[in-house]
This record gives structure tokens, C-alpha cells and sequence, in this order.
RNA sequence: AGCCUGGUGGUGUAAUGGUAGCACAGGAGUUUUUGGUACUCUUAGUUGGGGUUCGAGUCCCUGCCGGGCUGCCA
């Protein structure tokens, strides 16, 4: 993109921001942000918008961006999450070099910094039970009271918080809290809690701590230490903003700026940790990494490029508003992407036995396939043909409806890159079923093409009995039917919405060989079919096991409907 | 109920007082050895009511609707 191009690009409302506070010389002119997720599950889609925003602005302003991971809650937090994250970071195509961060790095600096507080009088230790806590904070509409012990001494504080930390208090017996105003109309500023007695091993400090700074204590400090100057997150923390700007200011630490953005919501799919906990629990899907998952190990399963996620999270676009995506656009930006660069590949997923009755028994030959009719630079290849072939039942009917182009009794079709062939005879098992066909073949057709200019307006795919290879291919689909599972009108829970066609499983599909080399997570694809990569399994179990990433258009299927 | 926040085609997002545009989806067609791709054309929108103004999606008032908030989660 020329420098031109991006000056005529319109800005959304965070960029336009950090556009404003660069040019204003605001920090230096300086542009640094983060992505802070939370290491208690995977990262999913809505992480990516995030991840790219983030990210991406850094680069687009000359700027940094750090990885932290905001580990203030040992309860529900593994390494092992935190491993995947940073996996799915770089896969997805970031860089944080350096600059990999825990929000625990500043747990000492923390505490110090609630010592301060606790000395200017901002800060006390509060016995009051979690369920007394609740009934004085008071409710939307009334005020809360002030706890009762709110005007303790500074020295019994600091006496109090230094046993808290030391651990001679049971969990949930007292907490340091704000001091800042029990009638705000703002619940979050009715004296918050900032520490907890939490008696709790913690992934990356061990035993050290006994006690944990709240999410509001830590996050905003934490940018500040980092040197950040925008940050970002979604809506759900705008009313959290004045408590993030409370604590910059009475610490008279670096402010950075937070700003709102609207989560990632999209249709046929739910797109929260909790939600995808009791999926993967319950086990409506094989795992966190199943590939009818929104998650970036399910997606890049599944056979999504990080390209295709890049573009995805660019053109959602960026605001305030609540927003529902349609699937589609995630489709779109995969076809587009997997179109220019998947080498194609000859398969057929029900496999219809054809014989060639003028093909010569025994003989068999290559013929020239191209590799990408997108990019010629991708050379051809050589695909075995002989007397026995299969092409897919989708192909054929024996009484065809108008506008019907493929395989039907009498009716002359191409073999792609092969012949043009004729359907003589059409043999039924005992249940009446089809199960082969005889054909008649052009040899003077070789390649696709008749010399007399005869056309024919079906082209199909096949594979040659004796070299095709047999593969396990899954078929994905949607995970619910119901675009918005979540958002139930009649009271029904989200599972109830789940497609119980989301994954069919096709035991004995057949493939050219060249298709069933490929390592997981290379695309290819099938022509006429969809897009495909071969699934992690496929090594595990010694088989070819295909996944559908997403099926081509097909405009057959809905005119035909 | 109080406070905060937001409302532009089916969906998403632009237009910062001056021609409501783009993308996806939908429809029609051209090309085609993938009923793919590409290309062309096309349907469809400013939440209601008042006001300010030569002129309002944009500013003001008011109604309506959506989202968020009463964790020692993030």
C-alpha cells in the first residue's frame, strides 16, 4: 500500500486518536500498546481482532507492541494456556520480540504502590465478609455506606496489609480497599476492592504471594510501567476507565489512555471462554482444537491461513456499536486468500465406479493437470488414467432436471485434463441402487478438448481406480443452526441450537495421489469440492483424514434448490 | 429503576454542516477445461417527532430501541 493510499484510507476511531495524539507530540509522539490476555483458556477470534488491532497499530504508527499476560488470578490460570497463547500470537503473524510481560513481574512494585496508598490515607484494610461487603456497596439506584472500617489509623493499616501479605489471615477474612466514594453513581468506585487474600500457588511466582491485586489494581499499573500510551479493550471495561484513570493519577504514575472498542460477535458460532469451557466439557466438540471452533487452534485445524484472519479482523471494521458478523465475510476472506495460493487437486467424496468400454484393458497413461489456473508459475503435473475410473454420485443422474450439465444416460460430458466421455449404460445393484456406469470415451478428446470444436458444457472430476488413494475426509459446517445460539427467544440454552450436521465423517472418499502427500495444515484444493488440508490425525493414525476448511461456492446447489 | 453507552441497506463499516459511499450477503448477466475464479450490472439505508440552518446522517431538544453496570473474575 503507498503512502498515498493510507493518507485516503479512512480512519477508524482509534487510529484517528492515536493519529491525533502522535501528531500533538502526546508521550513523545510515542505509540505503544499491548495485548493482555488473560491465560485461563484459549485465544479465539475475538482475541485475533484484538491481537491485529493492537498490533497492527503499533506497526502502522512506528510503534511497539508488548505480549503480557494478565496472570492476577492464580485460581483459574495454567501454563499451559499461557504456552498456547503465545503460540497462536505468532502463528497468527505478530512479534513481540522482547517484550513478553506478566502482570505478576510487577506483583513487588504493586504492593509498594498500595503502601503508598494506604500512606495518603487511599487505601485501608477492610474486615467486612464478602456477603456484608455486598449489602453496603448498596445497588443500582441507592447509594452504598461506608464500611466501618474505613477510618482505621494509617499505622494499623499498614500493620493489617503487611500481615495479609504475610499470610496470617485466612482467605476472604479482609481485603485492601480504595477509599474513594461509596455514593458514586459508579459501582466500580464504592471503594473497590484492590488486594485479596488468595492462599493459592501461582504459576509464575509460586508460593511467594498470599496475597493478589484485583484486576483494576494491577491492569492500568501495569500499562504504565510498560510505558504504554493507548490502551486498548473492549466495551464491558468503559466503566472501569475512571477507576484506571483514579489510580494513575493518585499514584502519579504514566497515564496511558484506555479506549473502548465493541467485541467480535458472529453468527453461527459462540464466542465466549465460558461457552467454548462447556463445549469442549460436555463434550459437544473434541476439544479445545476442534475444528468447528472459533478458537485459533480449532481455525488453524481447520485449515484457516493466518493471512485469511488478518484480513477477517480488518474488514470487521472497528467501533462502538454492539455488532454481528455474518460467517460469511470469514468465509470470504478464506476463499480469497486460499483461491490465489492452493494448488488443486483431483477427489471425489462418493466414489461412482465408471468403465470406459472403448478404453484399452490394461493400458494406462499421465496426463497433464494444471497445478493453479491462479498462478501458471505452479507448473502442471501428471495424473494417472485407465479403463476404471470413479467419478462422484454428485455427477450423475439418471433423469436429470433441466439445466443439468454433469453425467446422465447419453448425455457426453469432460473428464477434466482427460476425455470427453459418453454414459452408455447404467448397472443397478439388487436394491435398484447405482453402482457403475459404462461409458464411451473420444480418444481424439485427449486432454479436454475436441478437435471438431464440439462443446460440452459439463466438465467433472474423477480419479483412476488403480492409483487413487483412500481417505477419511471431514466435512465441517456450521457448529449451531441457529445464527444467534446465544440470544435464545424462547428461554432455550445455546446447546440446544447445536447443527447435529456440523461434522460428517466420509470413511472411503478416494483422492489422486498427489493430494494425500501433504503435511498438516497445507491447503489444497479439491476442484469443484472446497478447500482442504490433511488433519493432524493423519500422522497419528497412518491414514489420510482430510478436513474441509470451506466448501467452494456453489451456485448449482442454490439454483437447483 | 439509576448511571454509563450506542443507534446509517439483510450484515458490517465510511461520510466530522454541502452528491449517503465501500465490502459481505442477495439478484441478473459476460467469460470459463472447476456450475470455481474474474468482470459487469443491480436490489436495499440515516430510530420516531420537533427545532437551528440556504442546507442536517452530522448540531440542539424530546421520545423509542439496543448494550453494559450491584465478583474479593478479567
Amino acid at each position: 500500500m503507498t503512502e498515498e493510499d493510507q493518507n485516503e484510507k479512512p480512519l477508524d476511531f482509534i487510529r484517528t486518536k492515536v493519529k491525533e495524539d502522535q501528531e500533538s507530540g502526546k508521550n513523545e509522539s510515542r505509540v505503544h500498546t499491548r495485548f493482555p490476555p488473560e491465560p485461563n483458556g484459549y485465544l479465539h477470534l475475538g482475541h485475533a481482532k484484538s491481537i491485529c488491532l493492537n498490533f497492527g497499530i503499533a506497526k502502522e504508527f512506528g510503534g511497539l507492541c508488548n505480549l503480557r499476560l494478565d496472570d492476577t488470578n492464580p485460581v483459574a490460570e495454567k501454563t499451559e494456556y499461557a504456552e498456547a497463547i503465545k503460540e497462536d500470537v505468532k502463528w497468527l503473524g505478530f512479534d513481540w520480540e522482547d517484550r513478553f510481560f506478566h502482570a505478576s513481574d510487577y506483583f513487588g512494585q504493586l504492593f509498594d504502590w498500595a503502601i503508598k496508598l494506604i500512606r495518603d490515607g487511599k487505601a485501608f484494610v477492610c474486615d467486612l465478609s464478602f456477603e456484608e461487603m455486598r449489602e453496603l456497596r448498596g445497588n443500582l439506584t441507592e447509594p452504598g455506606k461506608e464500611s466501618p472500617f474505613r477510618e482505621r489509623s494509617v499505622e494499623e493499616n499498614l500493620e493489617l496489609f503487611e500481615k495479609m501479605k504475610a499470610g496470617e489471615f485466612p482467605e476472604g477474612s479482609k481485603t485492601l480497599r480504595a477509599k474513594i466514594d461509596m455514593s458514586s453513581p459508579n459501582i466500580n468506585l464504592r471503594d473497590p476492592v484492590i488486594y485479596r487474600i488468595l492462599h493459592q500457588e501461582h504459576p509464575k511466582t509460586g508460593d511467594e504471594w498470599k496475597i493478589y491485586p484485583s484486576y483494576d489494581f494491577a491492569h492500568g499499573q501495569s500499562d504504565s510501567i510498560e510505558g504504554i500510551t493507548h490502551s486498548l479493550c473492549t466495551l464491558e471495561f468503559e466503566h472501569h476507565r475512571p477507576l484506571y484513570d483514579w489510580f494513575c493519577e493518585n499514584l502519579g504514575i504514566h497515564h496511558p489512555q484506555q479506549i473502548e472498542f465493541a467485541r467480535l460477535n458472529m453468527t453461527y458460532v459462540v464466542m465466549s471462554k465460558r461457552k467454548m469451557l462447556r463445549l469442549v466439557e460436555k463434550g459437544y466438540v473434541d476439544g479445545w482444537d476442534d475444528p468447528r471452533m472459533a478458537t485459533l487452534q480449532g481455525m488453524r485445524r481447520r485449515g484457516f491461513t493466518p493471512e485469511s484472519i488478518r484480513e477477517f479482523a480488518e474488514r470487521v471494521g472497528l467501533a462502538k456499536r454492539e455488532n454481528m458478523i455474518e460467517v460469511e465475510l470469514l468465509e470470504h476472506c478464506l476463499r480469497t486468500d486460499l483461491n490465489k495460493r492452493a494448488p488443486r487437486r483431483l477427489g471425489v467424496l462418493r466414489p461412482l465406479k465408471v468403465v470406459i468400454e472403448n478404453y484399452p484393458e490394461g493400458k494406462s497413461e499421465g496426463l497433464e493437470a494444471v497445478n493453479n489456473p491462479e498462478n501458471p508459475d505452479e507448473g502442471t503435473r501428471q495424473v494417472s488414467f485407465s479403463r476404471e475410473i470413479f467419478i462422484d454420485r454428485n455427477d450423475f443422474m439418471e433423469d436429470p432436471p433441466k439445466k443439468y450439465f454433469r453425467l446422465a444416460p447419453g448425455s457426453e460430458v469432460r473428464l477434466k485434463y482427460a476425455y470427453y466421455v459418453t454414459c452408455r449404460e447404467v448397472i443397478k445393484d439388487e436394491d435398484g441402487e447405482v453402482c457403475e456406469l459404462v461409458c464411451s470415451y473420444d480418444p481424439e478428446s485427449r486432454g479436454g478438448d475436441s478437435p471438431d470444436g464440439r462443446k460440452v458444457r459439463g466438465t467433472i472430476q474423477w480419479v483412476d481406480a488403480a492409483t487413487a488413494v483412500q481417505a477419511e475426509v471431514r466435512l465441517y459446517d456450521r457448529l449451531f443452526s441457529n445464527p444467534t445460539p446465544e440470544q435464545a427467544e424462547d428461554g432455550s440454552d445455546f446447546t440446544d441450537h447445536l447443527n447435529p450436521d456440523s461434522l460428517i465423517k466420509i470413511k472411503d472418499a478416494l483422492v489422486e495421489q498427489a493430494a494425500s502427500l501433504l503435511s498438516p495444515g497445507e491447503p489444497f484444493q479439491l476442484e469443484r469440492i472446497g478447500y482442504f488440508c490433511a488433519d493432524p490425525d493423519s500422522t497419528t493414525e497412518k491414514r489420510v483424514i482430510l478436513n474441509r476448511s470451506v466448501a467452494l461456492r456453489d451456485s448449482w446447489a442454490k439454483t437447483s434448490k
